[in-house]
DNA sequence: AAATGACCGAATAACGATTTTGGTCATCTG
DNA sequence: CAGATGACCAAAATCGTTATTCGGTCATTT
């Protein structure tokens, strides 16, 4: 049945937490769906924190992969940075742990659902900023700080993809690349 | 003492709200303050929830004020802009009220609360909207729709001057000024 | 005619009883 | 005897009930 103990537990845990989220998932059911006791559990990690936290890096590991494909060298970077945030954000949407978690910090605010989610925001910024300060050193950028940059990029295209859509019929992908290329690249001063 | 029971049972309410918050403020406590019965009060006011509609709509004429002298003519828009969301968040500040509003909404979510900062920032949104619009008309801007630019304009805002606060150093004035002559008008494309 | 405050029902808080949950450990087992 | 097990524990969450508070009313007073 199971050739790998420790991992039958993270499977399990993966299931439970995607199915009913952090608060919703206990170590208990934890154990039943891993069909181990649940002293083993404790055997590989030292808690739920620390089992959940094992869970979020390997949510994150395959973050950073999707991340990685989603940008091909020769590409301007604008292109770079909107296949990026689309990629992130079906990530969001298809990832069904992920996607729960997010509902959880914003419907219970529970706390490790929130460390878990700016965890991922953070390596997405990060891997931004990364992208950001290539572009300037390719001279594909103007000059600026990489940290502000990522931080406003990540800011505008939140806005307009979630925030609009709370009081607006939403935008589709087209209108918003065009809308990101027309603000943010081109800017709105009148060219003299 | 009161010429006018009807504003004594504002300018009560106002203190009380502005101390206490819209749940921390009872009728009984009004009434108290302002030297009158709770039944009183009903003579002017059809409920709580009227009350304080009452105030918030003082508030946005208030506010109304403090936009329409923030906008001087014959500046360039940009100036103009940057010049309205200073005043607004000033405003926010010290505006006792509004600030404990502002506070309560996200600590509790008070609907109420929720409501009458939607309200103001709705004024504020489509002020900036037609002041956009007019500079559009004025070739001052590319043309482009108001209602998305202000709405873009207003997260800019906000993200700078509040949100990256939350895990960095605030940037001061000036600094945003820069940003947002930077970003928002100028663009971040190498210009051609 | 207008002001008052005792009064009402509904909503909220306070409280204790009960259950659940994360974590342990003496015992069992392969 | 390493490692798996599940009864067990203290702390926390949940639940049901009681007590209190609050928005709003209205008979009475001024």
């Amino acid at each position: 049945m199971d050739g790998n103990r420790q991992q039958a537990i993270v499977d399990a845990a993966k299931k439970s937490l995607a199915l009913f989220g952090y608060k919703g998932t206990t170590m208990d059911q934890v154990a039943k769906m891993a069909n181990v006791s649940k002293g083993s559990i404790y055997n590989f990690f030292a808690s739920k924190e620390d089992l959940f936290a094992v869970i979020v890096e390997d949510m994150v590991r395959e973050l950073e992969s999707v991340l990685h494909a989603s940008v091909q060298n020769g590409q301007p970077v604008f292109t770079s940075l909107h296949h990026v945030m689309s990629d992130v954000l079906q990530f969001r949407q298809e990832h069904e742990l992920l996607a729960k978690l997010y509902h959880e910090m914003h419907e219970l605010g529970t706390a490790a659902a929130n460390d878990a989610i700016r965890h991922i925001d953070d390596k997405v910024l990060s891997f931004i900023e990364r992208l950001i300060r290539q572009a300037v050193q390719q001279d594909q950028l103007k000059p600026c700080d990489p940290e502000i940059t990522a931080f406003l990029f990540m800011r505008f295209y939140i806005a307009l993809v979630s925030e609009w859509s709370e009081r607006h019929e939403p935008l589709d992908n087209e209108m918003i690349s065009h809308l990101f290329q027309f603000y943010f690249v081109q800017g709105l001063g009148i060219s003299s």
